[in-house]
DNA sequence: CGACTAATACTTTTT
DNA sequence: GTATTAGTCG
């Protein structure tokens, strides 16, 4: 019909499968999107489509995206080829449910509609709170099961929790007695952002209908990332399936070979079933690859390819050449980082930038390893994600303190921040206070006069007096602060904000973190530690600048820190345009790309952790692939023979991830091949690299499996007479070395101070044979 | 009540 | 090795 000379430029540029999702319409459609095949293109692409060529409404069009960066993205992208975008709902999922709930917070008995949202650690605060008798690590666990369970839509009362649970009736028990305890906080967690709404909808059929007649158009990105509950919460928002039902129209993308996030609830077979599920669906796979050179793509697909229950999909390079990516096959992590650095290095000199290079591990830990070389060898780096600064212990106090001001009934804030810094005010006394809060209303009191149930400032006002000593005025002053603080808070109470010259929100948290003594205890304490907590105080006040210093200011600051954890990186000093080589988990480069990608650690139980087979091997695998497709240029792998973890030494097998690679799709990169595991593929064991203590076995932790006595063992340096030095004890000899059957040698040594200690030496990294 | 020491654990983490 | 937490002592 249309000739492709008609199209307008923002779709002639498109490829036709990608015009053909574009342009796509009736039934529901799924975009098997590859990686770097311009899905975001296709999704921001459509938008404006519908509503320019369509005649859609754009307030009708829901988007929905897992990061908030995705969600910005969209929003950007889609405006620049069509204003009107911008009233679309492009939001992530849960804040998404924010906005939901708090709009119809009066449905949901005791919710606040100015709730905040309690995060892993606050739950299990609450948790503990509620069943003191569980250890706080036992709640943590145990918060994480219910948080899963909600992940899966399951209720406290669910016949299915016995099958997901190995103790379904202790799950029941302490998931009701933690949402009763959330409930009366009147704040919700995570999953209830999801779960909520969704029960809503499925109950209340005015609301379903009104919502439904709101929002005609859904899209969902990488929707292989979605969640039970989150699918669950999809179908209701689209209401009937199938053509004419009079649904709304669906259209997920995703790829269901970059599905890594199954430990937290997500679930594959929500993108392998949804054809199924929502009948008529019309499929369009984008297998043109944009970024990678088709040698990395070969490499990326022999790996996935294993895994068994994919849709089917083979990415094609659009860029021709490259050459093959390298395996480093090295001796430890030192020649791990020797070598990523010998990356760099060649970077640059073919002029290239540091920031064109990524280093790739699975673990956090593993970056200690460049952190701490790559200054003496003036390599610049960042580290993306690792401590995260809403989660840092005295931005926590100060976001606490908020909360409180926002709702008075956050038991969790309130036991954070009533004696911190210490006034005074002890566990014994803090208990006092909740009782008063939430004890039912006495009889014989008047009535009239009592405060709401649970309000904890209130309470503690009530109780102060009848404390004695530095309980007592320490509680007195912390009423104090806080209730000077809401007067000042509601003084401003519809205040413009400071974007139109209202006062900013900054103000109030710089007085709060002055007058509550959390800036005199974070002074001292930067002192003796060398921290920065001061400075990063000043970012939170920085942050809450952009806000009105008004409830209404507060409540969008905290739901902007809760939703939004990214939001400080970009506000403080670290710039995103200084040279540096960046540093990342293979997670958190899903959707990035870089001209050099070091994948890292390729190494039997690091990466995969486990080789256990079933869905938690697929799943690393296909995390491997993500890693892969990030690369554009140049991609290497590297493996150590010996890698140091938890402070202890171990010898290792290669990844059976590289034994999945063909050898001609792959070479050996340059003179670096010291990697020689015995019944490795990848060469034989050269001459032995010196002695040092080491054992054989894999990570196995504490409970790994008993370590095999391996060859290493018997070829140890250690013997009667030995020279030894240990770190703490000094000079010594070996007095006996005897056998053990799963700990490797026991060495028994006199050091010249006269000591006597025996030492496994696979279990420290202390004792060294004596050099020299 | 709070500061110290000892025990314990320790994937990944968009929200 | 490092961080966090539980328990003990003053």
């Amino acid at each position: 019909m249309t000739g492709a000379a008609a199209l307008p430029p923002y779709l002639a540029a498109l490829n036709p499968e990608q015009l053909e999702a574009v342009r796509h319409e009736g039934g529901s459609l799924l975009i098997l999107a590859g990686a770097g095949s311009g899905k975001t293109r296709v999704v921001t692409t459509k938008i404006a489509y519908l509503v320019r060529e369509r005649g859609v409404a754009p307030e009708s069009i829901l988007a929905v995206t897992f990061t908030n960066k995705a969600a910005k993205e969209m929003r950007d992208r889609a405006a620049a080829i069509e204003p009107r975008c911008e009233r679309a709902v492009i939001r992530t999922f849960h804040s998404f449910g924010a906005w939901f709930l708090r709009r119809n917070a009066q449905a949901f008995p005791g919710l606040d509609p100015r709730f905040v949202i309690y995060d892993d650690d606050d739950q299990a605060t609450l948790l503990h709170a509620a069943m003191p008798h569980y250890a706080r690590s036992e709640c943590s666990r145990m918060v994480q099961a219910i948080s899963r369970a909600k992940d899966y839509g399951l209720e406290p009362d669910s016949p299915d929790l016995s099958e997901a649970f190995a103790d379904p009736e202790l799950m029941r028990r302490v998931y009701a007695t933690y949402e009763e305890r959330l409930r009366r906080t009147g704040n919700v967690d995570f999953g209830d952002l999801i779960r909520l709404p969704a029960r809503l909808l499925r109950e209340d059929e005015a609301v379903a209908l009104r919502t439904r007649q709101r929002f005609r158009v859904i899209l969902v990105d990488e929707y292989q990332d979605s969640n039970v509950a989150q699918f669950e919460l999809l179908r209701l928002l689209a209401g009937p399936a199938g053509p004419g039902a009079g649904g709304a129209y669906l259209c997920v993308v995703g790829d269901d070979d970059q599905s890594i996030y199954r430990f937290r609830g997500a679930e594959v077979r929500n993108i392998l079933d949804f054809p199924s599920i929502f009948p008529g669906t019309s499929i369009v796979r984008l297998e043109r690859n944009y970024r990678s050179f088709q040698s990395i793509l070969d490499v990326a697909h022999q790996v996935v390819s294993r895994n068994s229950g994919r849709l089917g999909k083979e990415l094609r390079a659009e860029r021709a050449g490259g050459s093959r990516p390298k395996l480093a096959l090295l001796a430890d992590q030192d020649a791990e980082v020797e070598y990523c650095a010998r990356v760099c290095a060649r970077r640059i000199k073919e002029g290239g930038r540091l920031s064109d290079v990524a280093i790739l591990y699975r673990t956090n830990a593993q970056s200690l390893s460049f952190e701490k070389e790559f200054p003496r060898r003036g390599i610049a780096y960042r580290v993306v994600g690792a401590l995260r600064f809403y989660e840092r212990e005295e931005v926590k106090d100060a976001l606490a303190y908020l909360s409180l001001l926002s709702n008075p009934r956050d038991e969790v804030a309130f036991k954070r921040v009533a004696n911190k810094p210490a006034r005074g005010v002890g566990d014994a006394s803090l208990e006092i206070v909740l009782e008063a809060a939430f004890a039912p209303p006495d009889p014989g009191a008047e009535d009239d006069a009592a405060p709401p149930p649970g309000d904890l400032l209130a309470a503690s006002a009530r109780v102060a007096d009848s404390l004695k000593g530095r309980a007592r005025s320490g509680l007195a002053s912390f009423v104090a602060l806080a209730r000077r603080l809401v007067a000042e808070l509601e003084a401003g109470s519809g205040s413009p904000g400071p974007a139109a010259g209202g006062a900013a929100l900054g103000e109030l948290v710089q007085v709060l973190v002055e007058d509550s003594g959390l800036a005199e205890y974070h002074r001292s304490q930067d002192e003796v530690a060398g921290t920065q907590k001061l400075a990063n105080l000043d970012e939170l006040v920085n942050a809450a600048s952009l806000y009105a210093k008004s409830p209404e200011g507060l409540a969008e600051f905290l739901e902007a820190v809760e939703l939004d954890r990214s939001l400080a990186t970009a506000a403080s000093g670290e710039s995103e345009a200084a040279d540096a080589v960046t540093l990342i988990t293979m997670h958190n480069t899903k959707g990035l790309e870089f001209p050099v990608v070091v994948v890292t650690g390729l190494e039997q139980g690091l990466f995969p952790r486990e080789d256990e087979g079933g869905e938690e091997l697929e799943e690393q695998r296909r995390l491997f692939y993500v890693a892969i497709t990030r690369a554009k240029d140049e991609l290497h792998l590297t493996s150590c023979t010996f890698r140091r973890l938890h402070g202890r030494l171990f010898e290792t097998e290669p990844s059976r991830f590289l034994s999945e690679i063909s050898k001609d799709s792959i070479e050996p990169a340059d003179k670096v091949a010291q990697r020689a595991a015995p019944g490795s593929p990848y060469g034989s064991r050269p001459g032995s690299s010196g002695p040092r203590p080491y054992g054989g076995g894999s990570y196995g932790g504490t409970r790994g499996r008993a370590a095999a006595a391996g060859p290493a063992e018997d070829r140890g340096p250690w013997r009667a007479g030995l020279g030894v030095y240990h770190e703490d004890y000094g000079s010594g000899y070996v007095l006996s070395v005897s056998p053990s059957p799963s700990s490797g040698p026991l060495v028994v040594v006199r050091f010249e101070t006269g000591k006597e200690a025996r030492f496994f030496p696979r279990f420290t990294t202390k004792l060294e044979p004596q050099r020299g």
